[in-house]
DNA sequence: CTCGCTTGCTTCGAAGTCGAAGCATGTCAG
DNA sequence: CTGACATGCTTCGACTTCGAAGCAAGCGAG
């Protein structure tokens, strides 16, 4: 795990470039670890009620925005891409454990809404994602040290969520206001 | 994000239950800015290599161990199975930047080289990934958080690592050793 | 030696994911 | 009103991933 630091070990005459050691350590660490924590919680969601870990989050906002949601406010966070999300939806509903329907605000919004099954589903399932949670990622660490990685990881997801162009990329920025001058 | 907190607030009597609201938030916190993270450098590596994350964390692999590597050795880590890595390692031998031979000590084992072109690509890449890495990770942490970080996912990931069958599930565990004895 | 189990890798089929393209509705300037 | 662009969702095709099954080579007891 060294040769992330590149040809020279330290150099500082190209501007960007070598990770320290500890930066490096962070880095995969953190990678490493959060998957291997998403294969185990998919694993026991599969097995325990036949959900992947997707459609256990789009359960678990639906349970939590206790009304409907549309599509968009639905894939938020959870897909990276809408045509996942339809597709996610489609096997929701086919499973009998969402509901999709027009919205009465805007015609071309989908609202969707958990059914009771869902539901039902969603709390049979859950002790288990917990627990898989608790032993995996809070169990080797102290109060503290929760505490801390909330606050670093918090930060960190603020920051990522303000630079870039998020899960639904605006289909197209307006490619030139001003040059085109709105033509 | 409360409904992870079950029907009742904060039970004990269930033993199993809620997780409150700092775990909550760290937990969200942290698979939220993984998933952004691993978003961003996938973009990165697609447009300015050519590679997906996987593909790269190979050629890493390949770059840091300066000889070569079997097949298992290479997939400890990155992909969660065998056969996935057999169709990357495809991939990215018609790419010509690996190569594939038999072992001389193991006849069934494959050792996987990195040829030049597989290391000028990967040294061609690398600094946008840490220009990435570090612009979305590094920059809204300060050194003692990086510190903090870094030992608490090595804590973490060392804690997983030891609990589960790792990627390559040994085929089958002996199903009935002694009863449940051993096992 | 040889049968039986393990190990290393590949093949195959079933998902799941994404991006581009498409359709329908909404919105706004003129 | 109307044309042009924005927005919400779906469809489609390409790609990736995984698990189960299969093949070949090691290994160990009898």
């Amino acid at each position: 795990m060294g040769r992330m630091t590149g040809p020279h070990p330290d150099t500082g005459a190209d501007g960007v470039q070598a990770l320290d050691r500890q930066q490096l350590g962070a880095y995969f660490a953190l990678m490493e670890a959060v998957g291997l924590l998403q294969h185990q919680v998919e694993q026991q969601l599969r097995t325990e009620g036949g959900l992947s870990y997707v459609q256990f989050q789009l359960l678990a906002r639906l349970a939590d925005a206790h009304g409907q949601l549309t599509m968009t406010q639905l894939a938020d966070g959870v897909v990276y891409s809408r045509s996942g999300l339809t597709y996610q939806a489609g096997l929701l509903e086919k499973a009998g454990l969402i509901t999709r329907g027009p919205s009465p605000d805007d015609e071309r919004a989908t609202m969707v809404t958990i059914t009771d099954d869902g539901l039902a589903l969603f709390g049979r399932v859950l002790p288990g994602h917990i627990q898989v949670v608790r032993r995996l990622l809070f169990d080797p660490l102290s109060g503290d040290d929760l505490h801390h990685l909330g606050d670093l990881m918090t930060r960190v997801r603020d920051h990522m969520r303000a630079q870039p162009p998020r899960s639904a990329a605006p289909r197209k920025r307006r490619p030139n206001p001003t040059a085109a001058a709105q033509a």
